[in-house]
DNA sequence: TAAAAATACTCCATAGGTATTTTAT
DNA sequence: ATAAAATACCTATGGAGTATTTTTA
């Protein structure tokens, strides 16, 4: 195993630079002595001589100067380290590994991926999409850095940072336009079509009906808030989506919506990652980042 | 400046494959607290934390990972440059530069060049063919490693390997044949034509008639040994050339060569280095195989 | 509770300083 | 005689060990 130091590189680099044990010892800020040492110890870890002494020449032996040129190469990729790490100095860097559920995935991304753009440049950004759990299981094996999710996911490894809360609206076909928003009783009368079983938001609007257990019913449940949408314009039934689906959704089909009365039906959408992740403070800044976006899209 | 040590990259570099403090540290034969400790350093020094620390895992932060390639990198020159060193050990490598006189460059050099290239095949040979003193400057300066002249130089600060003794013969003109050998005090009455001032031949030459100072005459002085046997066949007088210049020289013209009796004239010629150089060693590995290359031009 | 990393401390190797000697010009 | 490198010796920093505590799953 190599036995030298990247001092003693320097030391030799310096020493073969000024050829004078004197000046480079200077250059080097150490003794003169202490020089000598280093340089025939690395002599001797390398079992050749660098240096042919002469009392007023300190010449490259054939065999130093080779080595001066590797050595040089080596120091050089260690300072391109060390500066390497001085630039990337509490920025978020390299590859970053960004999981979001279906739900707000194709509402928040757009403007998302836009605004990360800007505010983190050198970002290699790699979203992923699906289920919370697997969102969670992919997060403690460290396949993914954090996620955006419904809180609170209650996994105690994990750190939940609150962005925003969300309201549901009730999306009905276009013939009710201009009724009274429903009460949590009466939506449970209704048709009510529903996410497919996995779905956090499935349960999150269950829950605002006080049926948390109501089971699969076939052909009422839909694998997206888009399918959802399009059967309420068909006349299936009603559905809920997030205040930040509305703007996509609705546009192209004969629904109309409408806000609950209080206490509004909701979620908070927070990002997670795990708390042994030293990189909190980035993330913080990228969860300031996702809260923006999010106001954005729902303002717009 | 770079505030980290190869030690520590070699840890973390174990560190980044094991994912565990207790593995790694055993691969690098030291102990776990040891190991964490480097760790903490390493990290301090630059800065970022390179891992993330859970209870059953240990991940390199992203940063970390980019962190690797490069630590890889200079890792993997740092062992080419051990090995470089173990394989050059005690071995001539790189440039070589070996200065010659003239009067022994055009006989030994055809058969040295081919033998050096036997003998140290990785070789790289710079020949400088000049008068001693300005081989004798070059030494000094470093400009050159060896050269190979008539000995002594007696320059204090320079190593002088004997390698053959060479002698002096008669060229005379072709109708001389045959005749006996002139004595020293018979030469001083013949024309004999010399090489020009600064050869060291020359001296050689004058000394053995006892004549050191000579002044150069008009006419009579040339700048080769090749030009002289010239002259002698157009039988403007006789000269003295070393044994091995015999062969190449006396080929093609109208001239005869005789030996003197005892004591012939001749010198000694011999390989010089600087003291100081420490690859003396291999120097006389250099000076065998001039010496062989001798014996064989003038066998041959 | 168990496994793993961090901390506390102690010790020793060694890098580096000062004073001095050796060497070569 | 002088300039420069090597050596001797001492000190102090810090790398590494053992024992222990802290952390988290």
């Amino acid at each position: 195993m190599a036995g030298f130091s990247i001092k003693q590189l320097r030391y030799f680099e310096a020493l073969a630079l000024h050829g004078h044990f004197g000046h480079a010892a200077e250059a080097s800020a150490i003794s003169q002595p202490a020089l000598s040492v280093q340089i025939k110890d690395l002599e001797q870890s390398m079992g050749m001589q660098l240096f042919e002494r002469s009392a007023r020449q300190v010449r490259l032996t054939p065999f130093g100067e080779a080595f001066a040129t590797r050595v040089r190469e080596i120091l050089h990729r260690v300072d391109a380290l060390d500066d390497f790490a001085r630039a990337a100095q509490g920025r978020l860097t390299g590859r970053f590994r960004l999981g979001v559920i279906p739900t707000i995935a194709p509402y928040l991304l757009p403007r998302l991926i836009g605004n990360l753009g800007k505010s983190h440049p050198r970002l290699d950004l790699h979203v992923r999409e699906t289920l919370t759990p697997r969102l969670v299981q992919e997060l403690l094996q460290g396949r993914i850095d954090t996620a955006i999710v419904a809180l609170p996911v209650s996994e105690p490894s994990l750190f939940e940072m609150p962005l925003f809360k969300e309201n549901f609206v009730l999306v009905r076909p276009e013939k009710d336009a201009g009724k009274p928003a429903p009460r949590a009783s009466e939506l449970r009368e209704m048709r009510l079509l529903l996410l497919e079983e996995g779905h956090c938001f499935r349960d999150q609007a269950l829950n605002f009906c006080n049926a948390p257990s109501a089971v699969p019913r076939d052909g009422l449940d839909g694998s997206s808030l888009s399918t959802l949408v399009q059967m309420v314009g068909a006349g299936i039934g009603v559905t809920m989506i997030p205040e930040m689906a509305m703007g996509v959704e609705t546009r192209s089909a004969q629904v109309n919506c409408v806000a609950f009365d209080d206490p509004q039906p909701g979620r908070t959408i927070g990002l997670v990652w795990r708390a042994s992740n030293p990189l909190a403070e980035a993330f913080e800044e990228i969860g300031e980042v996702v809260r923006q976006s999010e106001s954005a899209a729902t303002t717009g």
